[in-house]
DNA sequence: TGCCCGATTAACT
DNA sequence: GTTAATCGGGCAA
């Protein structure tokens, strides 16, 4: 049987939680799969929502470690975080593309004809698949419908330049799944 | 108050 | 490669 994640698993930096949720389950009432890409975003990040302070939408992050930061990207889009960190350090990992295992039925229903490869390839597909939206800003992550799972055995993990930011874009706070295809956009390999 | 920009995506040329 | 969709935050006026 899978172990899962408790709460206390997010109470560290997240820059260690960020490579550690490479290769674990992410299910939402029961659709979901394989976490194959995050990001990190520290308070002290310029390009994260909590740098300037606390605001109605970033309310969440402020909050304790183990709960879902829900927010709107482009005013279109719905994007999830996992937050980290002890309570106040405002720091969360955004969630970027997973690998679907459980579901599929029900994430192509919501996605349209898709290809599996881009049914959650990406933030914001990614919550489309699965359902997720503002409704779920502020739920604990180890309580339903959210379940999150350990990965088992070790899983190969890269680091890069996060995607879609101006600002700290030299940091390699990118964390995937070595060669997964499920990836929003392939690592630049080392040279 | 108004304007610009953004942790994006799909549908264009 | 370019663009539209569309809304919350930051900042100037």
């Amino acid at each position: 049987m899978r172990k899962r994640l408790s709460r206390s698993f997010f109470g560290r930096s997240v820059h260690q939680v960020a490579p550690d949720l490479i290769g674990a389950t992410l299910l939402f009432a029961g659709v979901g799969g394989r976490i194959v890409e995050v990001e990190a975003y520290h308070h002290s990040d310029p390009a994260a929502h909590s740098f300037r302070g606390p605001t109605e939408r970033n309310a969440v992050m402020f909050g304790p470690p183990g709960y879902a930061y829900v927010y709107r990207s482009y005013g279109i889009h719905w994007c999830l975080n996992f937050v980290c960190e002890p309570e106040g350090s405002a720091s969360a990992v955004l969630l970027r593309a997973i690998e679907p295992t459980a579901g599929l039925a029900a994430m192509r229903r919501r996605r349209g004809l898709a290809d599996e490869r881009l049914l959650c390839a990406g933030p914001g597909r990614l919550c489309e698949a699965l359902g997720i939206t503002r409704k779920q800003n502020g739920l604990a992550l180890d309580v339903a419908p959210f379940a999150l799972f350990a990965r088992q055995g070790t899983a190969e993990v890269v680091a890069g330049p996060r995607i879609g930011i101006s600002k700290a874009v030299d940091e390699p706070w990118r964390y995937g799944l070595r060669g997964s295809p499920f990836l929003s956009k392939k690592f630049s390999l080392p040279a």
